[in-house]
DNA sequence: TTGCGTGCAAAGGTTTTGCATGGCA
DNA sequence: TGCCATGCAAAACCTTTGCACGCAA
């Protein structure tokens, strides 16, 4: 369900940058920062746009985090596409992004579909919660 | 961490609403609507901040799905306090919402934590993608 | 009487949309 | 030339915060 996808400067600069950051992950104004910083600006509206066209297509990932702060982007590396999908385990405390490439954690996937009538989306969901080192500190301060 | 907690007409009333639908999600607006019709209206700033204590002390779950959609909340039964949640799945198409009480997927959690060093937080953590109906539907249109 | 709880309104932030202009094909 | 993409500004949205008043203890 792709639509049209003229190759224009922003598009063909947007995909470029976020290429040479993969896995890691940006906010629209940190694109908006960087853009305007090298003195190509990109309008936001045309960022949100484009961003979510990739999401669409598969490209970029979405992470949403709490309502008020900014979404998260990523780049999905092109070896993903279609293929080797993986899992991503983001820490609440610390940020960091965990990618998995575990089959068991890939099994999840299959019980959905033939339990519970439900086909996962792997590249939408992500696993939120506590990493090894935030979850000791946790655990230390009680 | 729990402040103090007066006993209040407000706090009562949204207390007994919430616990004659456990399990059930409501947002903020849903609630403040359901006490405005009932002649007995509460402000939604007050709404939203006894939600947070709630969910501060667990009484309350506090799911994030999109952004720019309001928050999901759900009371959650006393014995299900300190650990038996649900996980949920949402359709990325007709965005139905999906509660999972299933052991088998549970158990992601326990792999994660005792594989992969990740403590996975159900409370955030929402399954995406394509609910029975709408893959079926996706099927015959793709 | 003390101090938290409430509610209104305004602020804060992100994301979306309308519309005129510019650029790709 | 036709039409999509862009960008500015404004709108829409949820959520938080400031402040005066009310109510529980």
């Amino acid at each position: 369900m792709e639509k049209t996808n003229y190759k224009t400067r922003q598009n063909t600069a947007l995909l470029d940058y976020l290429r040479t950051m993969p896995g890691k992950h940006v906010t629209v104004s940190d694109i908006c920062r960087h853009f305007a910083a090298c003195g190509d600006p990109i309008g936001t509206a045309t960022v949100y746009r484009r961003l979510e066209q990739m999401v669409d297509a598969g490209v970029v990932n979405k992470y949403v985090l709490d309502p008020g702060s900014p979404a998260c982007f990523e780049y999905v590396p092109a070896q993903a596409h279609g293929g080797e999908v993986c899992y991503h385990c983001k820490c609440e405390q610390c940020g960091r992004l965990i990618h998995l490439h575990c089959e068991e954690v890939r099994e999840i996937g299959e019980h959905l579909r033939t339990h519970h009538a439900f086909t996962l989306d792997p590249r939408r969901t992500v696993f939120y919660g506590l990493c090894a080192d935030c979850a000791a500190q946790a655990e230390r301060e009680g």
